[in-house]
DNA sequence: TAATTTTAACGACACTGTGTTGATAATACA
DNA sequence: TGTATTATCAACACAGTGTCGTTAAAATTA
């Protein structure tokens, strides 16, 4: 049960998609209009209306879209998912977490407009809720039971994820100075062994 | 050179703004309207640009007006910013973030709309610099040296800022479930000595 | 207290953007 | 080729904005 799409419908949604992105970009999400993005896709405005109920759905659809292809494509092995050794050495980058920052890179001019434009809604919080479960998952594998964590567990999820997440936006914001795997890296570094190098006299 | 306020003009921008707070908490920013508010502040319409240019404007201001509170609020002492001990010590709670913790709760109603307001422009962002500042120094005091660190500095104070942001809001959204002293020990814990505790086999 | 200044209230206005509709043209598909 | 489907276009009522001029009320000053 193959559901062809007419290519004229999947040529208007990307159009809108695309000028949506652009006008983010170049004017911010709060400033434009319905007739603004129709006018950059060289459409009838009535014709946005076909396809979104208003602004805000063709970003919602369009953030999802994008989050849901993101999912799609970090697929954790089956060793990693139970080999606990692996994660307790703070010097070796998380595999979901090289996956995560190389996905990113790919579509880097997207995610970059996406998180670093100031209270888009829903996008940020989604990828925050991505990260939420890899984080979730990390953790119960090397602490399934609550007394060997320090803070109260879901305390703990939402540190590192929120943690995670600005360090994403922070590396998009200047230009991806690192590769992904050096960024995993440093993201296993830091929440493993803290800010701070060992201190030989603690 | 006192200036004095008329009071009038004073009670029409307390009212405001206590109406924006309150829509805010029913309806969520995007939807309220200046017509709502002046509804609800029983004022007239025009009446509201005699103070504020906009919706965006009236909050800006209340934000800025908190936040500033806040910062004014919390004064370090002269032996937190130079005893590194006090810092290095993992159990003991930083005194910065119980004041911090402290004036959140005394204001909570007004903060827990503002932070858990989904896009809320300026104020997380706003709080989010606020608590920047407070990492930044205490990373300097434990560590002047970027060779004492365990990843860039600017990589870990927006790792951190954005971690404690998010466990305030967590705070907040869960009613305030411990008080702010624990609060802070939490944060220290986690952030000296990880999310697991010390693993003797390591 | 009386006079003067400042601010709020009120009604009206043009303007922008929205969401919808009905008729027509263009495109896709069988 | 014929039949749906989709896009275009002009027009419409509507909601919300920002401003203006006038009038009323309140605060400050003499």
């Amino acid at each position: 049960m193959s559901k062809k799409i007419d290519p004229r419908v999947k040529r208007t949604r990307q159009l809108l998609r695309d000028a949506l992105v652009e006008l983010i970009n170049e004017y911010g999400y709060e400033k434009i209009t319905v007739q603004d993005i129709t006018q950059r896709a060289t459409l009838n405005r009535a014709t946005f209306y076909l396809h979104y109920r208003d602004k805000l759905d063709l970003l919602y659809q369009s953030s999802e879209e994008i989050l849901q292809e993101l999912v799609a494509s970090i697929r954790p092995t089956a060793e990693e998912q139970t080999n606990v050794a692996l994660l307790q050495n703070g010097e070796q980058p998380h595999e979901t977490f090289v996956q995560l920052f190389e996905k990113i890179a790919v579509n880097s001019t997207f995610y970059k407009v996406y998180l670093t434009e100031k209270n888009l809604p829903y996008f940020s919080e989604g990828l925050k809720k991505i990260i939420m479960d890899f984080v979730s998952s990390g953790i119960y594998l090397m602490a399934p039971d609550d007394q060997k964590l320090t803070v109260p567990r879901d305390m703990a999820i939402r540190f590192y994820a929120a943690a995670f997440l600005e360090v994403v936006v922070w590396w998009l914001e200047n230009d991806m100075p690192y590769t992904p795997k050096f960024m995993a890296t440093q993201l296993m570094r830091i929440t493993m062994n803290g800010p701070y190098m060992a201190n030989p006299f603690l």
